[in-house]
DNA sequence: CTGAAAGCGCTTACAG
DNA sequence: CTGAAAGCGCTTACAG
């Protein structure tokens, strides 16, 4: 049905071998020859069958992007850096929705659809570093976020600890010494919650100031667990003049509450949050933040999976990349 | 390198084809041997080659979606839906962004790409429907969104005239008299942004309200753009009471504009958006905004897309669907 | 510089 | 119910 490379040939006068040294750009071709392959080409509007190119190289140029949900905006915002730098590498990325949930993480790890990319981009969320390990297959991966810390993986990594302590001290700076954490457990020390949540803590100690469990709230990182975790500390009586939420989502819904509720941002109650989403700037009053350096993260995410593909190193060395953050403030805690 | 169908059929002692009847649910085996084929499935730990099954069956199981940028909201949220929708039929995703540019609405449309899916759920942002159909192939093709109509060609539509004049009319409700309409030109009357102007108009004339082309300004659809429309309407002295933004991201910059220029909204000026993506309700004040159907209309618009890849009717009427609308009253125009 | 041939891992008539 | 064989459309040694 289709014009295949065949066709190309017939109409060319040429061999099958030639029009595909013509379509992989083969430097030592006659160019009358090439001309003529290439004008074939546009008169029977040949077009590449990527699906055959696999089968027979073994590669799809495709890459696995798993991820919660395109509808939480920092994956869809990091989703679209990481489609970007993939593509000016000649690289597609297909995306998978886990919908945190170890099924279909594990699935997307091992299933059929693996053979559909040549490597991984993983946001693990559910799976441990043990499970990962044993459920992957031989494809390269590279994890991003830090629910999973492993020293046998690459991953590429966010200043977590760093990046929440510079957000505490600017609250600290700011006169704040009350100074709520929403999103984390008041033992967690594993995982993005856990690192931010040392960060702050950190920051406290830096500048003398007491810790208080009671001022450390989980929730959901979605803008409805901010809003119901503010709410409930409100209720709870507890006394805070600011919130650190550990991730812009969260911080934003517990903004809203806050004003819904009738207290003055940041007069009486400080917001900052964590990620620097677009959102975020846009926010009434915008929102405090750090950004995580989500671009330079895709890029260099992008850039290591090729290279596990690509390369021919044998035993490489894991390689563990961080990216530098940058503290954005804005109105809701300046 | 990979374990295939031959080296289960060698474990279980059985022919290539009768693996391949097991893998693929062939239903007279015997139930022994279909039980030795997975056994032998299972401990050498096949997977099917879906590259091998795709170019053998000429069908990739794969939809694709071209959109402009999944760090636009409204299509990061629709493209969750669609790759819900998409899975739970057996089918995925490869999103392609178009970046707003026609060059690669058209790399997507004809290019290599298309060998990849089976078909084609596209938003066209700048090609007419005549470069779209002279650029697609024989390939199935669903439209999406509205800037482009054509009897010719399959599309799932949003109700933008009946919807806009509904959020107008709740605005002219609440004794608004001088309604800015930011995202559109005066003249437009195709494209989304030309039926939701016209659903506007329509609203005023039913009220006996007069239409000011002086409050209508075009914009990009992003929240910066939104800001600088309605920036620039209280610069130019313009006298307004509310603004309808003709999407919730431009709503939203504006919503932030005003607030940061000392406006009170709702009560100098309402805003109200059209999309009703999750952040319009976190804003604050929350945003009024009109549900376009966005599930139902993934729902659909997969499905549609589906039907006509396995379909066999040898020229199937076009098919046009509506998704129904919904208005969402919020704070910032009661 | 170019040709003839094998083979990637499946599915699918065709036999039996 | 099951086998042997062809072929999807490419790429890639191997020759020349």
């Amino acid at each position: 049905m289709a014009v295949t490379m065949n066709d190309v040939a017939k109409a060319a006068g040429v061999s099958l071998k030639t029009v595909s040294n013509v379509i992989n750009n083969y430097e030592f071709i006659r160019p009358a020859t090439k001309q003529r392959v290439l004008d074939a080409i546009d008169e029977l509007g040949y077009e590449t069958n990527l699906t055959a190119r696999s089968l027979r190289s073994g590669k799809t140029k495709m890459l696995g992007l798993v991820l919660a949900d395109l509808s939480i905006p920092y994956y869809a915002e990091l989703a679209s850096d990481i489609m970007k730098a993939a593509w000016s590498r000649g690289y597609r990325v297909l995306v998978e929705q886990s919908g945190n949930e170890a099924e279909h993480e594990k699935a997307a790890l091992q299933g059929q659809f693996r053979s559909l990319t040549d490597g991984l981009l993983f946001i693990p969320l559910t799976l441990g570093a043990q499970q990962i390990i044993d459920a992957a297959g031989k494809k390269p991966l590279v994890l991003l976020g830090e629910f999973v810390q492993d020293p046998r993986l690459d991953m590429v990594l966010i200043q977590n600890h760093e990046a929440a302590a510079a957000v505490t001290t600017h609250l600290l700076a700011g006169g704040r010494r009350r100074i709520a954490v929403l999103g984390a457990d008041d033992g967690e020390t594993t995982g993005s919650a856990g690192l931010r949540l040392s960060g702050y803590k950190a920051a406290l100690a830096d500048a003398g100031v007491e810790y208080d469990p009671a001022l450390v709230v989980r929730c959901e990182w979605r803008r409805d667990g901010g809003a119901a975790a503010v709410a409930g500390l409100l209720d709870s009586g507890a006394d805070f003049d600011a919130v650190f939420g550990l991730n812009d989502a969260l911080a934003l819904g517990a903004l809203h509450e806050l004003l819904v509720l009738g207290k003055r941002v940041p007069e009486e109650i400080a917001v900052a949050g964590f990620d620097d989403i677009e959102e975020a700037r846009f926010a009434s009053p915008s929102l405090t933040t750090v950004a995580p350096g989500r671009a330079e993260i895709a890029e260099r995410a992008v850039e290591l999976l090729i290279e596990r593909i690509e390369g021919n190193m044998a035993a490489p060395e894991v390689r563990q990349l961080q990216a530098a953050f940058e503290l954005r403030v804005r109105k809701s805690a300046t």
